[in-house]
DNA sequence: GCGACAG
DNA sequence: ATCTTGTCGC
């Protein structure tokens, strides 16, 4: 099987976002959540075309889970996708959407990593200090880090470090037998509350409620999109 | 110098 | 992420 191949990315686009990067890095802060959240959002982006960029936010009452709202935004593709600066390609358009909603959440559920990155900054610790919102990530992929394989059955957690054991988030079994999640906070947020939160949105599937309802909405308004 | 590389 | 059929396991 082959391996995937990046395309070479432009090193001066290279230089001036990891340089913006490490700015926002001074602003994270790892804290864990004062009171139990009431609502609770997720958010994932897709693209309908190669230069299309759909995001969807979904707001879910806590802990019932209840849809309580959800919101789109698409516009144009102008960042090429480069492993370490994700955010910058997708983290514009989801912060369009997000103006679009009326019932703000306690905090936010990312798709993709928080801290569990080579900068400490992923993209749900840069959406949590652009909002200064609490937040934090789950991916389905490890990007940086190192752990051993947790326990097959659902709720087995195992610590993700760095070459210097710094705990960067921590890779759960969210189902039997199923690949697990890399969980790490991104802002405003601690493992502690991160874990307990994907924990608690589990619905005997993969993916935990809020992310797993933003892709479904996004696969609907893919869909309608790409019919107009 | 050689791999690895979220979505 | 996205393009894509059938297939293996629970």
């Amino acid at each position: 099987m082959y391996r995937p191949y990046h395309p070479p990315a432009d090193p001066l686009l290279v230089r001036e976002l990891t340089q913006t990067q490490e700015q926002l890095r001074g602003h994270v802060r790892l804290l864990p959540l004062g009171h139990e959240p009431q609502f609770i959002a997720g958010c994932d982006s897709s693209f309908p075309t190669p230069e299309t960029i759909l995001s969807v936010l979904v707001v879910l009452r806590f802990p019932s889970l209840d849809l309580v709202e959800k919101v789109w935004h698409s516009g144009p593709v102008e960042v090429p996708y480069i492993p370490g600066l994700l955010s910058f390609r997708e983290a514009p358009n989801v912060l369009r959407a997000y103006e679009k909603l009326r019932q703000q959440p306690d905090i936010l559920m990312v798709d993709g990593h928080g801290i569990a990155h080579p900068r400490r900054m992923g993209i749900a610790a840069h959406l949590g200090v652009m909002l200064d919102l609490p937040a934090f990530g789950v991916a389905k992929q490890r990007l940086t880090g190192t752990f051993t394989e947790p326990a097959l059955t659902k709720g087995s957690i195992s610590p993700l470090t760095d070459k210097s054991g710094e705990l960067l988030g921590e890779v759960i079994r969210s189902k039997d037998k199923v690949n697990p999640l890399f969980v790490s906070p991104g802002h405003r947020c601690d493992q502690a509350t991160a874990t307990r939160l994907t924990l608690a949105c589990l619905r005997g599937y993969k993916l935990p409620e809020p992310t797993r309802l933003a892709d479904h909405w996004a696969e609907e308004f893919k869909q309608e999109l790409r019919a107009s």
